[in-house]
DNA sequence: ACCCAGGGTCATA
DNA sequence: TATGACCATGGG
């Protein structure tokens, strides 16, 4: 996978579906609390769990983690899985008030801070670089099955690829640009919810001059 | 009715 | 290390 065949992608992506406006949150904290939500989780089904948490008052660090943890599962209610978020949310939002708040993690590199978030319990690597990305503006790629998915329609073989090593190549092929990062899987995610899905679909998909499977699947 | 969504943890082999 | 079970709502 070259660098010129990722930016082909990117800039198809962009000519389609133009810039995304990534990451839809007011504020850093509901940034994060918003990657938590989402595991696994149709984003529409998110906005309704952040619209019940501020409504009642728990989209602040203090009051979430104050509040009793099964008035923090109805108010996430419509997100899903909601004992479990809210026990992660909670988790999450210790961490970040024991460590201090943004501003002091802020100051952390990217490597030992990646570490400290993959240590608290419910957030993986997908969404410790939602976070690193998003809110603290790190050049880190993020990886979803939606990367995976369309760069094998393109043709290159990732299916064995673990997390890092395709993350290690889309940060080695493409410059390290958090504004590059943030576009492209944004578009990604984006692209994924009109196209490559069930299987064929390719007509009028814009990667078709690109996809390998045009011609075969559909 | 079935499938999937902007994943992660835990138990098991 | 590599699977499988589990978590749960809402839209197509």
């Amino acid at each position: 996978m070259s660098a010129p065949a990722l930016r082909a992608i990117f800039d198809r992506l962009l000519a389609a579906h133009g810039p995304q406006g990534w990451w839809p949150a007011d504020g850093h904290f509901e940034m994060m609390v918003g990657a938590v939500l989402t595991q696994n989780t149709a984003w529409t089904n998110v906005e309704r769990a952040i619209l019940r948490l501020a409504d009642a008052g728990l989209l602040e660090p203090r009051p979430l983690l104050d509040a009793p943890v099964e008035r923090l599962a109805e108010a996430i209610r419509p997100a899903g899985y909601f004992n479990v978020k809210a026990r992660r949310l909670q988790a999450f939002t210790r961490w970040y008030i024991d460590a201090g708040g943004f501003e002091p993690l802020a100051r952390v590199d990217t490597g030992t801070l990646r570490s400290r978030l993959l240590a608290v319990h419910g957030i993986g690597p997908e969404t410790a670089d939602d976070i690193l990305l998003y809110a603290f503006e790190r050049p880190v790629f993020v990886i979803d099955a939606y990367t995976r998915r369309i760069i094998g329609r393109v043709g290159h073989d990732v299916e064995g690829l673990a997390y890092e090593a395709l993350r290690a190549l889309f940060e080695r092929e493409l410059p390290a640009d958090v504004a590059l990062f943030n576009e492209y899987h944004a578009l990604i995610v984006r692209h994924a919810k009109t196209h490559c899905r069930k299987r064929p679909v390719c007509a009028g998909c814009p990667l078709e001059a690109i996809c390998e499977s045009a011609g075969t699947l559909g």
